[in-house]
DNA sequence: TATGAATGAGTCTTCATTCAT
DNA sequence: TATGAATGAAGACTCATTCAT
């Protein structure tokens, strides 16, 4: 395994990644991808023997990558409200940055009932770590009284609803004005704001 | 075209319709839909030529479908507040009876940029109507300083998102906690609410 | 369904008879097939979706055709020297008539497991009724002492080796001498007569 | 060629005896043989260049060893009867050691005729050797009338016939009744002295 | 001598589409 | 209008063989 192996073998991979990503599973052609990477059709069954192999891999790493995008703040000496604030707002750019991540896991676990399978065995436990690791803060502000009594998978649901879905949606909702790409990220830049006051809001007693 | 004829193509129609939404373009068979159908499987072609054809009308008549869908609340006489309540509460309700339309749009409109086109210029003048018919409205409020500024595009937005994530990424969130289809139903009920009070608060100056 | 059709599928059945028992399963092409048959390589695919499917039907009807090829005569009026003679005689000719199908299915059960499973299954009780068949008889014989006591599977085990293995290791033994196919049907012909006498001697006391 | 090369070489040998034995050519992959051998896949190239290359050094010595196995008696101060009741246990007792061996051959033979040349250009020397070998003492027991006028090759023939078939049909027979393989080592011993007692009579005038 | 990587030719299979009737 | 048959193009996958090192 010299590095020039490594590299034909992380081609395919990142080749991969990009058609799966832009194309789905179903749409996609082994042909492309090794035509992206740069090598012939069958080094692709070479080093992954099967389409459905190489998918799952790019899936895999592609589920862990949503998975853990979720809350990883220092929250010493922060308070509950900016802990939240910033969560939040980081969260956002990360989606941002990995636009067809979401789309792409969600479709594909549509799809397939195997990726729905694959999702729940990887995300689930990363979503109760955490989930256990905002508990203690929430039940503290909740006996404060300075929010209304709600577990942490409900806050979850919330951010990542409002946060995932501008991407998701984005051919949907980019239409109700015309806008250039570059407008959009302002339009985004507002969106994280708005996200972050609507996740506080709905917070509140 | 006797009436049998017409059954004859409706029933192919009704039979894509169920297959599309529930496979998408790609891995739908054209055998699968004739034989939902009841057809043979050359029918198909004598009706609609090819699967491309049929499937873009199946896409334009959901594409209506869900553009239509927003806002369609007999305003008179009363609040701003109960108008907009009524209007996201149907809407959810509206999303939930037809849980697989918004996903196969979106989907289909990241697939193929033939069908983005398709949902802006069906969507486009809808929502520019709906748009066009709170306008005055909002503006009203916003005089009054009851709502912040915003554009009726802002309001659609943030419903769209709230109504329709939950359905996108069901299979997404659903893990976070083990539930029932049924239990899944309460909990859809407790967000419909949730989303009622967000938008509200989103409103608030 | 009509004439032609059931010819193009007939077609397609008696070209793959002929290839895979000339070939066997895993050498032979379905191009090959489809060709012989003067069809299109994927009508073989239209009637008959797999060339394993294709080839369990092949296999199937030649191990009926083996398994049926023991024992068929009219008892009434003979003697037990007279019917084996005859049933000896006949099961020769008719697996002369067929060379290639013992070879075929020895070699194919060898290859595959299943293939295995369906001899047994379906030779299995054809063989239970064959001996039910004679046992009367060879009991009757026995008790008269005329002949040995022994098993109506034993009897047939020794008759299939006699008479199978010429064509079984015809090329294998076609080389003890060079002798032309006409003159190795003369040779066929004392065979048939020396396994004849074989039998019957085997069977004395 | 140092000791490694040749362990080497033999290595690959040996793996490939046992899986073409088993699997035949046709079906026989050349990783598998690496595979087995414990080398590398392109090794096999490196020593043999071309599967076709391996198979036909597996194939001869094989031939080989099948040809050779017929009558190796010492025959002084024996009768013929004892001559042939000896050679014929003795050949069966080495196709019961080595039971892949004659239905490989078969096997190969019929699916290639190159492989059919090989077999006569190596076995019929080979046989021509043992037929003259015992055609004098056959030829004065014929004048004495102990036998019946009858050439080496006839005799030669009922012993192949006899003694190889239980091996090459073993699947066919063994359905018969459902023995297990143990079963099956008692019934082969049976069987061998059936086959000496049937070649006898067969010699008789 | 040895190896991992790479290749190309071939094989099965699927499927939308067309054709003859 | 309807159908079963037929087709061709494309796609996934395999595998013996060769190459660079």
């Amino acid at each position: 395994m010299n590095e020039k192996d490594l590299n034909t073998e992380q081609n395919i991979l990142n080749a991969a990644e990009q058609v799966f990503l832009e194309k789905g599973f179903a749409t996609t052609k082994t042909t492309e991808i090794a035509k992206k990477a740069g090598v012939t059709h069958a080094m692709l069954h070479y080093y992954f023997r099967t389409k459905e192999n190489l998918f799952n891999i790019v899936f895999q790493n592609k589920v862990r990558l949503l998975a853990n995008s979720f809350f990883s703040v220092d929250v010493t000496g922060k308070s509950f409200t900016e802990v939240v604030s910033i969560a939040v707002g980081r969260h956002f750019d990360f989606i941002k940055e990995n636009r067809k991540l979401a789309p792409f896991i969600i479709n594909e676990i549509n799809n397939n009932e195997k990726n729905s399978e694959t999702w729940q065995e990887i995300a689930q436990p990363i979503f109760a770590k955490v989930a256990e690791s905002i508990i203690d803060m929430m039940d503290a502000e909740i006996k404060k009284g300075t929010i209304r009594p709600m577990s942490p998978f409900d806050l979850i649901q919330t951010v990542v609803s409002l946060n995932i879905f501008p991407f998701v949606a984005q051919p949907l909702l980019k239409i109700l004005r015309h806008v250039t790409d570059e407008e959009y990220n302002v339009i985004l830049e507002q969106r994280k704001h708005e996200n972050i006051r609507l996740v506080l809001l709905s917070l509140q007693p």
